[in-house]
DNA sequence: AAGGCTAACATTGTCGACAATTTTGTTATC
DNA sequence: GATAACAAAATTGTCGACAATGTTAGCCTT
């Protein structure tokens, strides 16, 4: 399984070159192939990817809104520099926002999707009583039921901010730091708790249990990586 | 008093054009000057700012991260339509956030700032008592106050996400739909109430406050702008 | 007269060249 | 040997021209 579900534009030909290189380049820094903290080059990329700078300037400067890299003027572009504080304060964002999403997705979400994500996370325990699929689970499992939960929240402005931002920067953490949560039962059973709480339509409960969960990651995080 | 001080940048001369006329866009489509909905014509507005095509996309691409237009392949972009139903989402993006911006301010927010942040407070009084600075209350106040919660936060994310993307929509949509909260004695009310949480140190409260007082403002605009 | 085809027009997308600024390397001086 | 000033190289910023795509107006057909 890859990660494309998540962002089915990646692999869609976009018909400008900006908007396909910009993907790419996206795939490239989440991956780590172009290094954290790495100056970006202009005519080097250009050449990389077979395109001239003006389309390649205006694919960083969506980069740039996306917080993928920073610009300074005259100076260039360099791939952010992750750092465990951010990560953390990304960790209380997700906190907020997909607690907000999981209590909206407890009003609206289709009882058929909710059968479907129960579906998914069968799979998941499945795939964690193999052992096989561990690191599946933490690296891409994981991510794919909260983007779920996101999406039936019906809001686009949540989903956009989440899907289309934040994860960005989440998936290149994991990459990176190699962050698994390391606790996948735990997470798993937390899992099937918030959809409970969904299907029973309880707003304050669904939303009260996805902030724990997503706090508990963070904790974890925080202690793994604050005294290494 | 103007919107200044909240996006000390627009005035700054940046050093490149593109992030220069970036900000003047930015200014022109939240006031309305470029109205919603409208087609961005490169080249008009390339003469109108007196600069080449290749930094105006440029600087249109980050528009289209900050969402403030929507871009189609070999069509072009347009300024993004406001409707209620994304105003209204914009409502719970902030709930979330800005709760736990509060919430993280409860814990960090040095006690000098907060007496700054309270004589601000006593200033908006004196505006509503003397009736004439009703309008300035609502249109920048109010979000005065909600901006240095945030800074206060000391949440570089939170930081980004709010100040420097989502004002800039709930800018627009007070410029344009002439919102006015219609409530600024009960809002001064509330925003001293979640003040008193902040330096009781009560994170607890202090989130609840922030949450019931935007939440507040979403039914208070939803009622207004649902049956008018 | 209405609908569809074609050609001219306008707009967006891409490129290569030039200007401005920063970085690097060299040389001369202390 | 270290430092400062200068010059050369590389990089970023900007521009105008050309190519590709969408739009529109006019003409022809039915």
């Amino acid at each position: 399984m890859t990660i494309e579900p998540l962002y089915a534009s990646e692999s869609q030909q976009s018909s400008t070159l900006a908007d396909r290189v910009c993907h790419e380049i996206i795939t490239a820094i989440v991956k780590g192939e172009i290094p954290a903290g790495a100056k970006i080059s202009e005519p080097e990329l250009a050449k990389t990817y077979g395109i001239s700078r003006g389309p390649l300037r205006e694919a960083i400067r969506r980069l740039e809104g996306l917080r993928l890299v920073e610009r300074k003027p005259h100076i260039g572009a360099r791939v952010v520099q992750l750092s465990v504080k951010e990560l953390l304060e990304i960790y209380r964002v997700r906190e907020a926002l997909e607690g907000m999403a999981c209590r909206l997705a407890a009003t609206v979400m289709p009882q058929e999707e909710i059968n479907q994500l129960r579906a998914l996370l069968d799979q998941h325990q499945s795939g964690i009583e193999e052992q096989e699929g561990q690191a599946y689970f933490q690296k891409e499992g994981d991510l794919d039921f909260h983007y779920r939960i996101v999406m039936a929240s019906g809001n686009s402005k949540l989903q956009e901010l989440l899907a289309a931002d934040l994860y960005h920067l989440v998936r290149m953490y994991r990459f990176q730091f190699s962050l698994s949560s390391s606790r996948p039962t735990m997470a798993l059973r937390e899992h099937h708790q918030i959809l409970d709480a969904i299907e029973a339509r309880d707003e304050e409960l669904a939303e009260l249990l996805m902030r724990r969960h997503i706090s508990a990651s963070r904790r974890n995080i925080e202690s793994k990586l604050n005294q290494p």
